[in-house]
This record gives C-alpha cells, structure tokens and sequence, in this order.
DNA sequence: CTTGACCTTGGACTACAGTCTAGAGTTTAT
DNA sequence: ATAAACTCTAGACTGTAGTCCAAGGTCAAG
C-alpha cells in the first residue's frame, strides 16, 4: 500500500497542502501516521476521505457539520435514519435560503419594472423611493 | 431643526450605536457635524438615510455597493438608468445563487429519497455512498 | 461636586473557509 | 556536498457585518 505525502495527497486531488492541514485542524481529515520527522503520511483512504469532504461541501455542509457527519458515520449505533436526518435538515436550510432569496428577488424586480430607466431624473426613480420610505 | 446625539439617532432607528459607528466607516452614513467636544450630531436627514441603508441591504445590498448607490444618487449626471442597471445586477446575482441552491437541494432530495432510513445499516446509506464516491 | 449616563477612539472578537508568510528542518537529486 | 524541493509550526490576513471592550472625556441632574 502507497503512503502518500501532503504534497502528493494534495496534487492527486487537487487541493492546496495548506486546505488539507486546515481540514486536520477542523477535523476533517487526519493523518494516519507521521514520518520520524514529523512529515504527515495518508493512505489511500484518505483520498477516499477527502473526496468524502469535497462532495459534502458541494452539497451545502460546513465543515463542522461534514466532521459531525463523519463522527456519526464512524459510530456503531447509527443507522441509515440519522444520515437521513441531516440530509432533510440541511434541506430545509437551504430551502429558507432560497425563500428568501426570492422575496428580494420579486421586490427588487418589481422596483426594477416600475422605474422609468434612461433619460429620466433621478426624482422619478422608484427603486430610490422605495429606498428612501423604507419598508 | 431638531439635531440627534448618536445614540438618538440609534434608538430612533432601533439600530445600535456600533453599527451606526460602522456605517460612518464603511461610508453609508455620515455625521453632518461634531460638537467641540467631538460628539457626532445627525440631522433629520439621517434618519432618512440610515432607513435608505437598512432598505437596501434588505434587497441584497452590501454596504459597499450602498456606498456605491449613494454616490450614484448624489452625483450630477446620473439618471434612473443608472440605478436602474444595479438592480438588474443584484437581481441576476441572486437568480445564480438561487440557481445553486436549487441544484444542490436537488442533489440532497434525490439522496435522501433513494436512502432507506431508519432502521438500515450505514453500508446500506445512499448518502455516505454517494459522498464517499465524489461526484 | 459628584454620580450616572452618555460619548470618544482604537482595537479585538465572532463565523466561515481558506490563503499566505516566516523561519526552520528534511529529503531528494545532482 | 550542496542546491532545490518539500515539509513543519504558528500566526496573520482576506471579506462581511457587525459586536464588545477598555480607557478616557463630557454632560445633566441632584
């Protein structure tokens, strides 16, 4: 079995050397072993592990939220449905997100149908009286 | 013409005293004067434009870009055109982060729905599978 | 005249995910 | 043997929008 430096771990999954020992101090990837002189060494798991990590990021998680996910996954009494929790979770975040997101959406285009465009001053611009009165 | 001290100013607006310290440098609002002891004095003015600043960071604004906005509208030579230009940018920035968000809530829906739940072992996960496997 | 409420500045801290640097030690190739 | 390439740690910096603190100055009321 290959061990891989962090520079070689790095350039095979095209990460940055200082992303993945960020990664070690937000415990989402650890080193398996250290050479005599400190060097960190990484097994091919770890290639699996950090591909484990790009895609959760990829997917909406913090990397807080990917090293609970990686402590739920490496316990012995979790199953399926505790994974499935954070999914449905994370996908009610994010559908708040979008929600609003939206909302400001709708008003800026209404503000943006209403106002008169070029050539006309800046007193008939509906979008800054709006800005102006507020909400 | 009534003046406000700061901290008027700030619970007229129900907003705190910091923030408004932090609006004056981030260049959104600014005193109109100091007394000799150098205490900031804000005019009725400043009401209306501390609402004109809260209004536009809640349709996305950055107070960076209401800095801009404010420039813009005290300028000679802008017309509603102008204004009316960085609306339909924030409206397309937000239409590509609702974008996003969207496809990644899909992604996660698909994962949660094919993942048998409660009840199942982890190898039997759609979820891990899929985040261990990359995308 | 003193107490309490208010104001000043400057700088540190929060979350998030890195990026970059300095100074030192290690390994590899020539 | 030496240079180049690599790695180590610790800490500073990025952007966003504040919040919080200390140490000091000011103002109004009793």
């Amino acid at each position: 079995m290959t061990t891989l430096t962090i520079g070689q771990l790095a350039s095979t999954c095209n990460v940055s050397i200082d992303t993945i020992r960020y990664y070690e101090r937000k415990n989402v990837l650890v080193a398996h072993a250290r050479t005599n002189s400190g060097y960190r060494l990484y097994s091919q798991d770890s290639i699996t592990q950090l591909n484990f990590v790009r895609s959760a990021q990829s997917l909406g998680f913090t990397l807080s939220e990917i090293s609970e996910l990686l402590d739920l996954s490496s316990s012995q009494d979790t199953d399926c449905g505790d994974i499935r929790i954070k999914a449905k979770q994370k996908i009610k975040e994010i559908e708040i997100k979008i929600d609003s997101l939206e909302t400001i959406k709708n008003a800026l285009q209404s503000l943006a149908d209403t106002c008169p465009g070029a050539g006309k001053p800046l007193s008939d611009c509906s979008i800054l009286q709006h800005l102006v009165k507020g909400k």
